[in-house]
RNA sequence: GGUUCCGUCGUCUAGUGGUCUAGGACGUCUGGUUCUCAUCCAGAAAAUCGCGGGUUCGACUCCCGCCGGAAUCACCA
């Protein structure tokens, strides 16, 4: 079965975490079964309508990787794609049902619903407003709310990923329909522009399950078939309980591509949240999840945001592109995390130099603060040699010595590769009585003065022999 | 408060009556990989399967009750 699924987000910000993973689930479903998906802007509220949302959203997706067959930008059959321009249609749909007599105009003032309310919280009685419905129904006239006309019986309805459901006559109620601004509410619009887009499964945050009985009465007052219902369950913030929102300060999907996590990790990692395939494979292709993806295999429990093990994923996919696709592949995802030091270097000595610090890359901006020493001589700091663990037995004369041993010896070097050096550094060790961690922490530390730094006779080598001794030197000088 | 959902290592999870003395992954810890950091490899600690009853020869798995957590009850989506 061809599913068309949609993603239809309101434009009142970016797309956090907690929320993304709706977007991805329909696409993976509309991908897997050749059919389609769908993105939708609900922007009915206008006093939550926040400018350039929409293009926020659009950018998140496209990062992600997931594209639409019909919506903003490339259109479809069912345009517009932004509920504030199909207004027309919803209070068509109203006006139907209120010729059918399932739907009213209602002109009770609103504070007039609060104090009904309130009657009923002192009471200690659930608020219906169908309790309050007005005796005898009015004209419609603009400005008016329309509401539905709720007729309260038990639904039971099959949901993907909760099961059977099953509720009772309480929850139904005369819900708006159109507001007084003329504008539809999300409970309306959203069921009439699902059926008039073929939307086959209706996949949303389970927020919604309570609200599923009153969307099932209009289905049935509509003459709807039902889609398919799927509940996706919340992703939980790092601490407590709660859902993750934006309050508890989510970060925006694309806030994580600035801090350098690849767009295959985040996707990666926000599919497992809540959704496995029963293997115990960790890491998946796009391609891979759209094969796999099931929706009775989504999980009934919220999952807590755990930002490490996206970050170890985000390290996996950096070494798998770098591994499979090659290094120019993982370079070009680089460009904008380097450096500035290391403006006006080639994009060839860039890609030595990402070739060996690559796999100890958490994310990308970790390149900012772990190959700065490539790109501009460091500050030149002895404490950090006679002060290191393996340094600190030896007299500032004993280094002194060996550090022009070294420098003598590396000047000597003919072919300067990794092989050579590996070579030559290992006659250093014999020649000098040394242990390698004596004699490498000393090279490593004059050359880089950095915390650490890839594998010795590979940093020489990217470094040059020009630079390596001319820093080799500028040390000796000043221990 | 009403309604509904959820409950296995710290975290994400596998598990559909016996193969579970509960498996994997992240994280943590230990050791190895000629220096550092990381990768990688090996290993360890870590879950009385929320609690209590029942059904059964046998329950993490089925039933009931309880407890705990969450969602929702807007002219927001």
């Amino acid at each position: 079965m061809k599913a068309v699924t949609r993603f239809a987000p309101s434009p009142t910000g970016y797309i956090h975490i907690g929320n993304v993973r709706s977007a991805i689930y329909p696409y993976l479903l509309a991908r897997q079964t050749g059919g389609k998906m769908i993105l939708r802007i609900e922007d009915t509220d206008r006093e939550r309508y926040v400018e350039g949302a929409t293009e926020l959203i659009e950018d998140t997706l496209k990062w992600l990787g997931l594209d639409w067959d019909e919506g903003p930008i490339v259109g479809g059959p069912n345009e517009p794609y932004f509920q504030s321009e199909r207004k027309d249609l919803y209070l068509e749909w109203a006006m139907k049902l209120m010729e059918s007599g399932r739907a009213y105009a209602d002109p009770t003032l609103p504070e007039k619903i609060d104090e009904y309310r309130k009657e009923c919280s002192a009471a200690k009685r659930p608020f219906l407003y169908r309790n309050y419905r007005p005796k005898e129904f009015v004209d419609w006239e603009p400005g008016m709310p329309i509401r539905f006309l709720s007729e309260p019986r038990e639904y039971e309805w099959h949901d993907e990923v909760m099961g059977d459901m099953h509720t009772g006559p309480e929850v139904l109620d005369d819900i708006i329909l159109i507001k007084k601004d003329g504008y539809p509410t999300y409970n309306f619009a959203h069921i009439v522009d699902d059926a008039e887009m073929g939307v086959t499964h209706v996949m949303r945050g389970v927020e919604y399950l309570s609200s599923t009985p009153n969307y099932l009465a209009l289905y049935e007052a509509l003459g709807l078939n039902r889609p398919k219902l799927v509940s996706l369950p919340h992703i939980l913030a790092p601490t407590g309980n709660k859902k993750l929102g934006k309050r508890d300060g989510a970060k925006s999907v694309t806030e994580y591509r600035n801090d350098g996590v690849l767009a295959e990790a985040m996707l990666n990692y926000l599919v497992g949240l809540g959704w496995n395939d029963g293997t115990e494979q960790e890491i998946y292709t796009k391609e891979e999840l759209v094969e796999k993806f099931s929706l009775d295999r989504i999980q009934t429990s919220g999952a807590r945001y755990d930002e490490t093990k996206l970050l170890w994923l985000n390290g996996q996919w950096i070494r798998r592109i770098f591994d499979t696709e090659g290094a120019q592949v993982l370079y070009d995802r680089t460009v904008n995390f380097w450096p500035e030091e290391a403006d006006g270097y080639t994009e060839e000595y860039r890609l030595k130099v990402l070739s060996i610090i690559y796999d100890r890359l958490k994310t990308l901006s970790d390149l900012k603060e772990m190959t700065k020493y490539f790109f501009v001589d460091p500050e030149i700091d002895v404490d950090m040699i006679v002060g290191n663990k393996f340094l600190k037995k030896m007299s500032e004369a004993e280094i002194e010595d060996l550090m022009k041993v070294v420098i003598h010896k590396l000047s000597d070097v003919k072919d300067w590769n990794a092989d050579e050096l590996q070579k030559v550094l290992n006659e250093l060790l014999v020649e000098t009585e040394k242990k390698p961690a004596e004699l490498f922490s000393l090279i490593r530390i004059a050359v880089s003065f950095a915390a650490f730094s890839p594998a010795l006779h590979l940093t020489l080598e990217v470094l040059g022999k020009d630079v390596t001794l001319a820093r080799l030197n500028a040390v000796a000088r000043a221990i």
